[in-house]
DNA sequence: CGTCGAATTGATGACCCTCAAAGTTAGTGG
DNA sequence: CCACTAACTTTGAGGGTCATCAATTCGACG
């Protein structure tokens, strides 16, 4: 079998400050899926308290110890939670693309982040202070029910990231990621379903709660059933149904 | 070294129906930490949306995938939330204690649970449905902010459990479990630092993602370290400064 | 006192982390 | 356009932690 060289089909679209101008801003501002409920008028309102910032690929949005002030809103690209252990080891809490919030949300919060935000690919991000946005959700309790919903929703998530770690092997939690990231964030393409977004073995292992090797094996395995197509920061998938059938999937 | 037979040190208190009566059901849901922002009047026009139903030890109050349409909390006794792996592998999510919360919080949730709750010791609990409570939260924006707080809380504690079981070691998991249950139910006893809940190792097991002998092993290994004095059923922490070193807590 | 479930303890092996070295790929500058 | 470097990835060997299975002991309760 001739090995080809392999090129990463991903395409990073750049993020330009203009992307953000202000009528992209209330675009977006209106397609939050906690913003839906309101009108025109209270979104342009709204739109004075946000603040508005880009970050390079790589660059951190906040580190967990900051003092935590803000809520953000990715507006485009992709950012990563992180969070850390004293041993070195990094795990990689959620990976947010557009409309997604994170942050500052809870006043009774400590006063500091938990974890790290890092920008995947190059980002905008609205942000709101933490008490403009506070008196957002007191004045339209639509806008709290909606934040409810989907922060129990993430709880949910967590719980059962919790159940993934602790009842399945590295090779099924991998299978399981690989999935859930298709169906976020996988787009179409001529070497399968593209993961759109640079994934290294380690933040893939950071995902999965294991190390860069385990994951590199399993995903070689993976390649050689033709379950995947794979190269350096990029995943394809091929076979998306029997990727499913490997991880078990439940929910 | 002579061994004596040990006695549990636990008391049950049983929990009667009447525990309930109308007078402490106010009193309960007046403590309720989302709740305290309202008034006499408010509180008893909203208790009459509760319904109060009494559970036996072990008996389980709901099942994953029943339909989930009510809002639990805890009157009193102690519940806690499992979730089930497919390979019969039981994960002890959460312990809660009176004034604590569980159950259908979402409308936007799937409509059935995702887990399942079960008393741990006789319990009361006061069961509120789910469009009743989502009216209450519409009405008065303040319990939303609190139920929000509370919410995003268990989400970053879900997350620090997350790293928690990628990064350490069974032992210091266990270690960590013990101090986190000593300093939520905790009471003072001849013995030490006494856990006041029927715990088995399988339960500990199931908060630590581990197993039955894996934690038992644990434990004999901390009793012969003068750590911690325990018996069937029930843990004790005689020495709770090394046991938090043990641990290697940060938060 | 007898029974049953819980807890302990031991032996074994699977899984996967660690350390180490070699192979690949992207990006850079001549 | 090509060489070169740095970072990512792959692959291998070894060992440690922990799950599994099984047998025994212990404690609670009738």
């Amino acid at each position: 079998m001739a090995k080809r060289r392999k090129r990463s089909p991903v395409e990073l679209k750049p993020v330009e400050p203009h992307m953000c101008d202000i009528p992209l801003r209330l675009k977006i501002l209106q397609r939050l899926p906690f913003f839906t409920s309101l009108t025109a008028q209270e979104i342009t309102e709204i739109n004075t308290l946000f603040r508005e910032v880009g970050f390079e690929a790589q660059e951190s949005i906040y580190h967990a110890g900051d003092p935590a002030i803000r809520l953000y809103v990715v507006a485009a690209g992709i950012v990563k939670i992180m969070r850390h252990a004293l041993n070195g080891q990094e795990i990689l809490l959620d990976i947010l693309t557009s409309g997604e919030f994170f942050g500052s949300l809870s006043l009774t919060d400590d006063d500091t982040y938990s974890d790290t935000a890092i920008a995947q690919t190059a980002a905008c991000t609205l942000s709101i202070s933490k008490s403009d946005f506070r008196s957002i959700l007191a004045r339209y309790p639509t806008v709290a029910l909606a934040i409810l919903d989907i922060t129990s929703k993430r709880l949910h998530e967590a719980h059962e990231t919790i159940r993934q770690i602790s009842a399945h092997t590295v090779e099924e939690r991998t299978a399981h990621t690989l999935v859930k990231l298709a169906e976020k964030l996988g787009e179409p393409h001529d070497v399968g379903l593209l993961i759109q977004t640079p994934l290294s073995r380690e933040d893939l292992a950071g995902m999965v709660s294991s190390t860069p090797e385990s994951v590199s094996r399993i995903i070689s395995q993976f390649q050689k059933a033709d379950l995947i197509d794979t190269g350096r920061q990029w995943i394809a998938i091929t076979n998306l149904p029997r990727l499913r059938e490997v991880a078990n999937i439940s929910d």
